[in-house]
DNA sequence: CTGTTAGCGCATTCAA
DNA sequence: TTGAATGCGCTAACAG
């Protein structure tokens, strides 16, 4: 195995080439004011030596100093709604020759924080965030010095910034009310931390719903601070253990829903319990009774946040805009089971 | 909105400071050699400045220019697989301060070499690439270079590089076999292209497992070339409209697996036909019957990977390593529907 | 249309 | 322990 040799620099295609360095920099670039045989001499120095612009070095010394490059930081990259925004948004980066810096947070403000530094470090020109601090004015000097910010999924606290959220109080009233017109009456809520602002938003979707149908709050079903699969399922073990057990869930979220799936199915309540999660599940279509589900729409989610981001980085400096993406509910059977008597 | 300001150089925080460029540098990497009063001070007026290193310019001037990035292609960062990948490699990235440029290559070759290219230009230390080219030669000046590659999931062709890869043979092999104790004779193969290696190792772990038992091939029921969960779906329905059809299927992609659930399904035939997929399906445990899964470990296969690549950037020059990682069988109702009589 | 000079922000080399 | 000069690879601003 031969030993590294260095890469070859815009100097090594100039002189094989003939030229000046700031001929072959215009090559590369692609700016006008080469002749056509100049261009094709560089051209094929550089195919010859196997010649790869620098953009760091470049965006070193362009004004402005983009670096065609973004950072998204996402809750888990492994996670399937995380996975089709960060999809989405490669799309829009890609049409620009920007990279993409990606990230997972896991729900840590500590490591967000790290993150944002790690990103700010390598000088991207903008940002896309799920949050999970619930205070951003630490962003205030990485702002001030250019670089953008789109929040996605939650909005940003302390921090006048863009971004995209979907209706969640709104998707969460219809889900819950589409259980009521299936005459439950007791409908249990499951949800992660509240002091998650789409988690809180969800939970005030189903207290709406519930106080427009005249239905009063019953505390012992309503569950928060759910953090994954396990303790979900857990706990709505423990709610169908109760002498006056739900007969119908509210999820607000897909690890959630999962969870609460899991126990529905340990004991054999799936087609006895109503159920709507928010946020679709994988393959919730083929389970038997399908998940219903009010979805989201992670690919106009994305596709919003990025466009917002670009139009920033290339200096629109419009106010503040908030963009709230519609939620559409998928009856799959899940939600349409209908109470009866007996199930209580 | 105030313009954005310059961001501070370490020429202001030297300056804030009260001294040299060099001593700022040493305080930001942290190097010896630094009285404590006067890093004191450094740290102050960085804090205050709000100065950030600028790795760009770091990396630029620092010999053998690591810029503490690595990319990662994958077939499609939403891909269930893709995602769990991405996940483990950036485990192992984070604990080394190192970035992840991931993004979706789609089975194009074409966009394969685009992607290595916009990498070469970003100057990372290593590639992770999930290939979708069939001939990496291209790839011979940018190792020559410096630039290290580790291939996951399927090998490199007229290359010698590291790979990591799933028993792909043997797993395919024992999901046929089992589905061959369970009294099956008409086994179906549903997979992609045999140009990829990958797909070519999965059908020869099925014929393997035939051949063994003595078994026939019958060219009607094996379907390769599926490229999507609608063609898988389609193909199969077609098998189910044979006068003698299948009585179990395995399938060699989860893509293909969950199309070949939507045609089962479809027909009602999920328990009674006998269903083995090589790799896991989100919520496979939930169907039923269950998915049985030939499952791979994308944990173990990214962190195998991320280690041999980091390993490699940090001068190991030991021979190639081709590292096969085991699959195992989970058995979850569908490999298990025994063969009867009236089912033919 | 082409080339020269200067310097982006930083780390290296060497001297104090 | 500290600091001054030099240049990484490239492009802006200017000349020719």
């Amino acid at each position: 195995m031969s030993a590294p040799r260095a890469r070859p620099t815009i100097r090594d295609v100039a002189a094989l080439s003939g030229t000046s360095l700031k001929s072959v920099s215009r090559v590369v670039n692609g700016e006008s004011g080469v002749s056509p045989e100049l261009a094709a001499r560089v051209q094929s120095a550089i195919d010859q030596l196997g010649y790869r612009h620098n953009l760091g070095a470049s965006s070193l010394r362009r004004s402005g100093q983009r670096t065609s490059s973004i950072g998204v930081l996402l809750q888990d990259v492994s996670n399937p709604f995380s996975g089709a925004l960060h999809r989405s948004i490669e799309l829009l980066a890609r049409e620009r020759g920007v990279a993409v810096l990606a990230a997972s947070v896991d729900g840590d403000p500590a490591r967000e924080r790290l993150l944002i530094g790690e990103l700010a470090k390598r000088r991207v020109d903008g940002i896309i965030v799920m949050p999970s601090e619930n205070d951003h004015s630490y962003l205030l000097d990485e702002r001030r010095v250019g670089t953008q910010f789109v929040f996605v999924d939650r909005v940003p606290m302390f921090l006048d910034a863009d971004s995209v959220v979907a209706d969640n109080s709104g998707g969460s009233s219809v889900g819950v009310s589409h259980m009521l017109a299936g005459g439950h009456q007791r409908i249990a809520y499951m949800g992660d931390s509240l002091s998650i602002s789409t988690a809180s938003e969800r939970y005030s979707g189903y207290v709406a719903a519930l106080t427009a149908a005249g239905v009063a709050l019953d505390e012992r079903l309503i569950v928060s601070e759910l953090r994954d699969e396990h303790s979900s399922r857990e706990a709505f073990l423990a709610l169908l253990d109760l002498a006056d057990p739900p007969t119908a869930v509210f999820t607000a979220q897909n690890i959630i829903t999962i969870g609460v799936l899991h126990a529905l199915r340990a004991r054999n309540q799936r087609s006895r319990i109503a159920h709507v999660g928010f946020d679709d599940v994988p393959l919730g279509d083929l389970l038997d009774p399908g998940v219903s589900v009010v979805a989201q729409d992670p690919v106009l989610i994305g596709t919003t946040a990025a466009a917002r981001l670009f139009a920033r980085i290339d200096g629109d400096r419009s106010p503040t805009a908030h963009v709230v993406t519609p939620v559409r509910l998928v009856e799959r059977g899940s939600g349409e089971l209908r109470f009866v008597e007996s199930s209580v």
